[in-house]
DNA sequence: TGAGTTCTGTAGCGATCACTACGTTAATAC
DNA sequence: GTATTAACGTAGTGATCGCTACAGAACTCA
């Protein structure tokens, strides 16, 4: 293979660039961030910034899409690592804590808050962000169902219930990081949170 | 007194149309709704909006500060008027389950999802509706001092951890809720969060 | 070298943003 | 009646939105 091309090479780092836009996305969100906003932060003109990316619209959804293969991606891996499912939940949680507030990038979650008050006209974005939530509320269901099935979570619990919960406790952990919570606070509201863990079979 | 006034009487309903515009940063944010869209929800023209509410920016306080003391008020209600903290904490999120999933207005809470995202040009938005958030966390954890001193909470409880808790799983129930959950699945989760609920003091 | 290709910066496109100048209309005050 | 006051609709302000036409520059290929 070959990384040579004919015409003039690009002469700015796209991945770079790429987190750049990440970052303010997180931050400002989609209709808060202008492509003014953007080219300005990545040190590129609008035409390098649409001949690398596309438009506004391909940009947020590649910075979505690596997003939950890296900042994103401590939530399937706590779930999938962790052979007990309550401990899976709560080293999501505790791990939540920490990434939400990391001070190398903006607080809280870009898929919960990057795309929650759109126009009209944006209501797509929205709905694409509002997709990738209900997966993820979906896969924890399936890891609950899949504990019960394994005998590790009681006949008795509502899957679905915990499911809802835990998803409201993680988007509500992300907009508390976002209002200033701090990484103790959040662990702390982390470890309350797996009270609601139901009790082990008999 | 007197209601007359001289010169022509406005030809709209100020309170209806507050009602609309109320309706429509609700579903779609500050920033998602333009004054184009607020003038023909409300059904007036810009010169008329402009002469009875200032301009969109002092629109939007009224419409926060109207929501407050209306759909929002439900949970300083529910704390204030329950002699039992546990009762109280466990109302509010009952009463939340059921309004943020009313179908007659939008989803949600208005004060929690009508500035997640904005420009850095309208941060000051996000930050007003911030400080009604956290100013709710502060009242939460009155409510949980108030109840440690009165001997209804044990003395180990930490009163900060569980304030940002409960504002944690309102934010999350909110969201949920615009993301399509329904009043039977929050009331659930409403029920599991009580589980963080320490236990009474010996 | 020259042709072909692709990125670059400048400069500006039409559309929409929040907002308002202006002349008209409809009420009260005298 | 006339004067005064305030809301009305029309029509359009400058600024910014996402996006692009265009020409020059920098590369690979023959």
């Amino acid at each position: 293979m070959t990384t040579s091309k004919r015409g003039r090479p690009r002469s700015f780092d796209r991945e770079a660039a790429l987190v750049r836009a990440t970052l303010l996305f997180w931050q400002h969100g989609y209709e808060g961030t202008s492509v003014s906003d953007l080219t300005a932060a990545m040190g590129i003109s609008p035409p390098s910034l649409y001949a690398a990316f596309g438009d506004k619209r391909a940009l947020f959804t590649e910075v979505v899409e690596r997003y939950g293969t890296t900042f994103g991606a401590f939530m399937d891996d706590a779930l999938a690592q962790e052979r007990d499912p309550r401990a899976g939940f709560a080293r999501m949680l505790e791990e939540a804590a920490v990434a939400y507030t990391d001070p190398g990038h903006p607080a809280g979650c870009l898929v919960i808050s990057a795309a929650t008050n759109c126009s009209p006209q944006t209501a797509d974005v929205e709905q694409d962000l509002r997709a990738r939530r209900t997966a993820n509320l979906r896969s924890f269901e399936a890891r609950l169902e899949d504990a019960r099935a394994r005998g590790a979570l009681s006949e008795e619990a509502d899957t679905r219930a915990l499911a809802v919960y835990f998803g409201a406790v993680v988007q509500g952990m992300s907009q508390q990081a976002r209002d200033g919570a701090s990484t103790q606070e959040l662990r702390r509201v982390a470890r309350l949170a797996m009270s609601a863990w139901p009790e082990p079979p008999a």
